[in-house]
DNA sequence: TAGAGTTACGAAAACGTTTTCGTGTTAAAA
DNA sequence: TTTTAACACGAAAACGTTTTCGTAACTCTA
């Protein structure tokens, strides 16, 4: 097994000081000509590469964003880290990924772990013990060491930092017009707890469709889903909720979901109950991923664009961590939803 | 901003040498009782950790392991990640991803980055570039540097290294069998071309499978599915495929696939025809995926179990590394694939 | 041929740790 | 009272770089 090759041992080879090695490799017209050739051409034939932590250690910098996603497995999630990636490596940088698995104290670990010195800066979406515990002290923390943070997603107010968010209220506002345009009236609401700021923004840009329409408000059409660790217990009891709300209210001509998993189990419901889609119910749900696209009928969605947020979260962190500006004004982008019409509406 | 604090400051504020902070707070019995209060105390006001890097360059190692996927953004990946962050983090390591989006030059840029100090061993999945080529070249450079490398799921024999794989060969025939004891006769397969290795191994299977009930073969019931950058593209010709498919052998009862996008498929084809499943078509497929677990019906499926093999791989390639033995033999995990039956068989 | 300028290189500090090996002081043992 | 041991701490090297500041040995210029 050969040894990695130092700048040290080059030296030795050539019986010249480590700077002078240093200095010919990045050529520099300090060193003569003849001794800049005949080290580079050593260097290059034993492939040296500087070591990557000596150089962090030396610019206390790492090169290097983290990323703490709360799951890697939502497809959401998934194309945050693919936009970061891109946009890390043409910038030069790389991307380090933890997953708090939606819980505080993970959040905390993962956090604290990487502040020491492994990376630059923080690209992260709160988990939602996080939010409901309403604790970011680690996040002002962070920031209050010199560690920039980029908040995307699920972001609160009261952490001041650069943030990319979707308008998901204005996301919702449209899908519930897209409905009203197939002349649906009867929208059945499912979405999560008030808590997760994403399904309560959701919530109200359905209410805003309903109040612009002079539609009033029936709460027998809104199903909240409770959380839960198992998600095949929430999947029955959502389809339980579902199937009620149809026997209520048969005139359901329609179903705005939340996220793809909540229109998963409508569409099984619609077809329990034999109804036609996009016929006699229309669904349109926010998240567009693998299910909306590869199920039958496939589903109309408000896409957002999630490999567009990261790489607007990676431009904005690397942005702020060249400036080296320590009043670089925070800024919040917000990445517009666009509907993506497929066969259920 | 509070700068971050360190050894040196410690001392600086204490009189006394960077030695005796290290040891103090190491609560060495060399330094007097009452020195190692202090300064513990001090210490932990200030919430002192020591710097990664720093501590990286000194021991030669990161304690941080290279995940390289082909792509996050599919769910067998994306749970091999979560996998290997789960052990990882269980057994002090952090985790790096790096994607290589399939392509064999960014795999070797990648593999370069990481390699240089960032990481102590990698666990990778070839891209499909990498297999087309046959280069693993910069695999082999990567181990004679003594950089370990553990390779998931798609593995080739040419690199001698730790495996961790699925036996996808049985796990085909499992399925085909699953769909042989439910009266199937004329099962027709959606396969990959042949240099993925798992799609090979996933075609023998169904070979396997069918010698052992004597059926002859029937080509016309084979369909490769040609890889290309537009994924549309693949799926429009590939139901075009199983459209022609079933209007020359109406007889078709079932249908296997290697992935549950061409699963998906074959189920919007298998509607449009009005079939019914499983009644009519059975359905079955390798990754145990959202797909699967939300379409309407529900699909069957192999699982492939990737949490399990990105736990078994962050275990050998941790026992490896804290083995410190050059010669520590290599060893092949096979993670046995299950049959998940749903609503489609 | 003295002074100035150029060329080609080396020494050393710095980044933040850990760790080995001193060494001066004090207390106990002879 | 001298020797020895325990105690409490410091100096310095090491990890692999980069970079500033010297400084010998030349080569010109006047």
């Amino acid at each position: 097994m050969k040894q990695k090759i130092t700048l040290k041992k080059i030296a030795q080879e050539f019986n010249v000081s480590i700077s002078t090695v240093s200095k010919a490799l990045k050529d520099s017209h300090e060193i003569g000509q003849e001794t800049r050739d005949r080290i580079q051409a050593f260097a290059k034939f034993y492939n040296y590469r500087p070591n990557n932590i000596a150089l962090s250690l030396k610019h206390r910098k790492t090169k290097t964003i983290g990323v703490i996603i709360p799951e890697v497995v939502h497809y959401f999630f998934a194309l945050i880290i693919e936009g970061v990636e891109q946009i890390a490596s043409q910038r030069g940088y790389n991307v380090v990924v933890a997953l708090s698995n939606e819980s505080l104290e993970k959040e905390i670990i993962n956090m604290e772990t990487l502040a020491d010195g492994l990376i630059d800066g923080f690209i992260l979406s709160l988990s939602k013990e996080t939010l409901r515990m309403q604790d970011y002290h680690h996040i002002n923390e962070a920031m209050g060491l010199g560690m920039p943070v980029v908040l995307f997603d699920r972001t609160v107010p009261e952490i001041a930092c650069d943030k990319v968010v979707v308008d998901d209220t204005q996301g919702a506002y449209n899908a519930v017009m897209h409905l009203f345009e197939r002349d649906r009236k009867n929208i059945l609401l499912l979405t999560t707890e008030d808590y997760i700021s994403v399904g309560r923004l959701r919530t109200q840009g359905y209410f805003q469709a309903l109040q612009e329409k002079g539609i009033p408000l029936n709460n027998d059409l809104i199903i909240k889903v409770v959380d839960h660790e198992n998600s095949d217990i929430i999947m029955s009891q959502l389809e339980a909720d579902i199937l009620k709300a149809f026997e209520q209210h048969p005139n359901i001509d329609a179903i705005f979901a939340v996220n793809e998993i909540y229109a998963a189990a409508a569409l099984r419901v619609v077809r329990k109950l034999e109804l036609k889609v996009p016929e006699q119910v229309s669904i349109i749900c926010f998240t567009d991923g693998l299910i909306s696209k590869y199920s039958s009928p496939t589903l109309s969605t408000v896409s957002q664009h999630g490999e567009e947020i990261g790489k607007q979260a990676a431009h904005l962190l690397i942005d702020r961590l060249e400036s080296g500006d320590e009043n670089h004004p925070v800024s919040t982008s917000v990445v517009p939803c666009s509907i993506v019409q497929r066969e259920s509406t």
